[in-house]
DNA sequence: GCTCTAATTTGACATACATCTAAGCCTCTT
DNA sequence: AAGAGGCTTAGATGTATGTCAAATTAGAGC
């Protein structure tokens, strides 16, 4: 790593983003920049298990089950979760790599260091 | 630093947003998921001494310049960004704290150690 | 096979949003 | 003060999106 690598700024704010990346991370930022969406990756990778069934999901907001199924399937589109049905139920978990990709998009490159 | 924060997983996947923190974050994500904004964003930090001028970013896109005052608008009102007129022009620069809270919310606690 | 529950899909609707044109405001220059 | 350039605001319009009700698919158990 070089002395270059260190600086104040998030790596959205180390070089213009090329208009194909920018289309593609606002793909992904849409996902994520909705409360219930918000909610929901949050539910999802906090729950035991790393996993969530929608049932549980359902019941944890004022929503009717198809509203939180299209949510699901936004995140689902994106690659932010990923669905399996084991039997009667669904469950979801996160996708770890995508969101990290949001992670390294605004993560500061280095701490104030003396500064 | 405690041992149990040492783990695999974004701070959304710690525990379940609160409903007012996930409206909070929507609208802050609201603000950059746009592939605009998102190339305004990361134009004006990329730029040299950390602002740019509205004049170089308008030039930079195949947009009027009422819609990319709009979208630094957004920017700005998100606390993104911030604008100050000197004479003719108006420069923008981004607002670090602003997007370390972006930073925060999807950056991996800790990297994947031995594993 | 039939029924019940879980979850998704479809279609409709109201709202939010990105974009443009036209108009207005601020600053510098002449 | 009058004009010109830079930027924003206001209003209009087409598209995208969040939500629901109704219909559909999938599995479990009787």
């Amino acid at each position: 790593m070089s002395l270059a690598t260190i600086q104040c700024c998030a790596p959205i704010a180390r070089e213009p983003l090329s208009e194909g990346d920018a289309a593609e991370l606002a793909t992904l930022l849409k996902a994520v920049a909705d409360p219930v969406r918000l909610r929901l990756l949050s539910m999802i990778g906090s729950h035991t298990g790393g996993e969530a069934c929608v049932c549980d999901l359902t019941d944890a907001f004022e929503l009717t089950a198809p509203t939180i199924s299209h949510h699901l399937k936004v995140l689902r589109t994106a690659g932010l979760i990923d669905g399996e049905r084991r039997g009667t139920w669904v469950y979801y978990r996160i996708v770890p790599e995508t969101v990290n990709k949001l992670g390294a998009l605004f993560a500061p490159l280095a701490e104030p260091a003396t500064v």
